[in-house]
DNA sequence: CACCCTCGAGTTCC
DNA sequence: CTCGAGGGTG
């Protein structure tokens, strides 16, 4: 064999490699082997430069960066779509085009993904790839070839496998590129580390990847790609419907989605649309809705345009997860160990079902790395779907009138200065005195965690602070029927079924069950910096009670293990505060003097099956509460927390778990449910 | 000293 | 759920 032919021999076969691993999923060598006949094919092109062609692999490694991007006009626009925004709005559609032409009703629909990525549009020349381009306005785009060569999943000579179909003289196709989301996830994780400024979202920085000067950069960012449409054809016959127009891009080796599915009816297709709907987290991309197309591609020409829109297709858009609006103010929460945290007040806007007016910025570096400015646009997500955070401002919509956001110098509440503790991030109002500290550490006192005094919620709290019959937590058991009533009778009620004797009762029932609360909860009741759930049963289960906990030098509490330096200082120090000191004798007298010590902490075990066991819960698990599973695997030595690593056992699962889940599964732990859990013990 | 894991603290809406 | 910091380990 020539060495000539033996090239193009290696070329097919490392296309044919390639596709299968990128496009199809399942590749039939090792990394190893691939990359060797890669290299081999390399070596080649070195003794033989004239013999590559624009269809090498080897340029998917990034050719030399370029100045600027070229100016090209596509050979037919690239049309957007006129959007639905839930069913009936699509029904409205289907209504609308069936007046115009009656034969929609009898037509057949396919349904395909819509991927919130970059639109690109693709030239073949004799089955070579040799442009690339940006949707742009539509009508011209930039090109972007020698990035584009770079995705792995482009083709670049159809069909890839030989037996396929010969492939017009020319083709043009559009498809969607995008940064799948992990990949994104990553990257952001990565440049996290290294101190540079994260990236939005998958979207902007697969538009941001596409369009590097430099396309060895590109060729370090994983993007991939999807088609599903041609724009262009020139010497060939291409099918006449939408879902044999996939199957045929599929058998020339395009990669296309494999949820697309083709409908008799249209109802049908809504329904599958509105399936997706719930499980797009499954997408390993971000989609914003589904494309609802009338399969015959004649037909769908027929219908012509609304505007620049054509009628043959709908896109049915999800509700946005993601949103922008105006950040309108920054407050400052003030919390119990007086630190300070900046909360964004938005303009009120939806995000999937409900209306986000407030969000939390984290910290006050946050705002400043971000260059976050009052009266920014900004981009605001719900994390978990839950709580929303801003993620960052929409620079492209700066007007110059933002404002930028002075760091806080004094506290919101008390007006004293705020203090930076050295190479720490957060703020802190240190005026121990400070009512907000106040309000928020009798809260945390009477939390479930903690204390667990029922029927004390903020507004009674705040009452019993402002009328002055609360000055310390110890106060709390001092209270008297009238106190409670006061207060009561104070706040606005928003219910008016209970009477305020029957609340003042239950009131002060509760608190006097609180006395017999173990000494753990006790001493995380107490709001000491550093010293939680954990740290605080770690000094309980060492100390008999109090006295002797507050007696306890630094030194002696860091000989206990899981108490550093840093929490044993804390806890020392806020013994020796004489206001506290007060506070523990106001305690005592009032009788809230649990024992501790080994003995007293050693809760009796139901066995030990679970010993050595570490487990994380997350989501609704069908019959036990989170804390009925935490006490039931502890009951049996093993040991419950809160984030998934390595060292986790396995991953109790309910209903509507979080990032957790992806999490242990991609860390391969083992993943059971409340069912399995109960079986581990037998 | 660099890493990983754990813990603490604060958080939004219904 | 998120981030930052504390604590322990190789």
């Amino acid at each position: 064999m020539s060495t000539k032919t033996h090239y193009e021999d290696l070329k097919q076969q490392i296309h044919e490699h390639n596709y299968r691993y990128h496009v199809l999923d399942a590749p039939i060598v090792s990394d190893l082997e691939f990359d060797r006949l890669l290299n081999e094919l390399k070596q080649i092109e070195a003794e033989h430069p004239d013999w590559i062609t624009a269809d090498s692999p080897t340029l998917r490694a990034g050719a030399k960066p370029a100045d600027r991007f070229i100016k090209v006009t596509h050979p037919a626009p690239i049309l957007s779509l006129g959007n639905a925004f839930g069913a009936d709005d699509a029904r409205g559609w289907f209504e609308r085009v069936c007046r115009i032409d009656d034969r929609v009703e009898r037509a057949r629909f396919v349904v395909e993904p819509k991927i919130d990525g970059l639109s690109v549009v693709l030239h073949y020349h004799d089955g070579i790839f040799v442009q690339g381009a940006t949707r742009g306005n539509g009508e011209i785009g930039e090109d972007i070839t020698a990035n584009l060569r770079t995705v792995k999943s482009i083709p670049l000579r159809i069909p890839v496998d030989e037996k396929g179909p010969k492939p017009p003289k020319v083709l043009v196709i559009r498809g969607e590129a995008y940064m799948p989301i992990k990949e994104f996830e990553k990257l952001n994780r990565k440049r996290a580390e290294e101190g540079k400024p994260t990236y939005l979202n998958p979207r902007n920085t697969a538009a941001g990847s596409l369009r590097m000067l430099d396309p060895a950069e590109t060729a370090s960012r994983v993007l991939k790609l999807l088609v599903y449409q041609i724009v262009h054809c020139e010497g060939g016959k291409i099918p006449t419907s939408q879902w044999e127009l996939l199957e045929y891009l599929k058998a020339l080796g395009f990669p296309i989605t494999d949820i697309a599915r083709r409908f008799d009816d249209f109802e049908d297709a809504v329904a599958y649309t509105e399936s997706w709907d719930k499980n797009r987290d499954e997408l390993e991309y971000e989609a914003d809705g589904m494309v609802i197309k009338i399969d015959d591609l004649n037909l769908a020409k027929d219908l012509g345009f609304v505007g620049k829109d054509p009628r043959g297709a709908i896109a049915f858009k999800f509700p946005a997860r993601e949103v922008t609006t105006k950040l309108l103010d920054i407050k400052i929460n003030v919390g119990r160990t007086g630190m300070l945290i900046p909360n964004a007040v938005l303009e009120p806007v939806e995000i999937g079902g409900v209306i986000v007016m407030r969000a939390t910025l984290h910290n006050f570096d946050y705002i400043v790395q971000k260059d976050i400015r009052i009266g920014d646009r900004v981009l605001v997500k719900r994390a978990g779907e839950v709580i929303p955070y801003v993620i960052g401002p929409v620079l492209g919509a700066r007007t110059g009138k933002e404002k930028k956001y002075k760091l806080p110098t004094n506290c919101p509440s008390c007006g004293q200065p705020v203090e930076r503790l050295d190479d720490e991030v957060a703020f802190y109002c240190v005026n121990a005195a400070c009512p907000a500290q106040l309000v928020r550490n009798v809260e945390h006192f009477v939390s479930r965690g903690a204390m667990d005094i029922v029927g004390m919620g903020t507004r009674i709290v705040e009452k019993l602070i402002e009328t002055g019959k609360v000055k310390d937590i110890a106060d709390i058991y001092y209270l008297k029927r009238a106190d409670i009533l006061e207060a009561v009778t104070k706040k606005e009620r928003k219910t008016e079924k209970e009477p305020p004797g029957k609340i003042a009762e239950n009131l002060l029932a509760s608190i006097e069950a609180s006395k017999s609360r173990p000494l753990a909860r006790l001493v995380a009741a107490l709001g000491i910096r550093g010293a939680g759930e954990v740290s605080a049963a770690d000094l309980a289960s060492h100390f008999a009670d109090l006295d002797v906990l507050s007696k306890a030098s630094a030194e002696t509490l860091q000989q206990i293990a899981g108490i550093g330096p840093s929490v044993a200082e804390s806890v020392a120090e806020w013994f020796s505060r004489p206001v506290n000191k007060n506070v523990i004798k106001k305690l005592k007298a009032a009788g809230v003097w649990p024992q501790g010590g080994s003995s007293a902490n050693a809760k009796s075990r139901a066995s030990n099956a679970l010993e050595g066991k570490t487990f994380v819960i997350t989501g609704t698990l069908p019959t036990w509460s989170r804390d009925d599973a935490k006490e039931f695997i502890e009951s049996h030595g093993g040991k419950v927390t809160d984030s998934v690593s390595k060292k986790t056992s396995y991953l109790v699962l309910g209903e509507a778990p979080g990032s957790k889940y992806e999490k242990a599964k991609s860390l391969g732990v083992k993943i059971i449910g409340e069912e399995a859990l109960k079986k581990l013990v037998g």
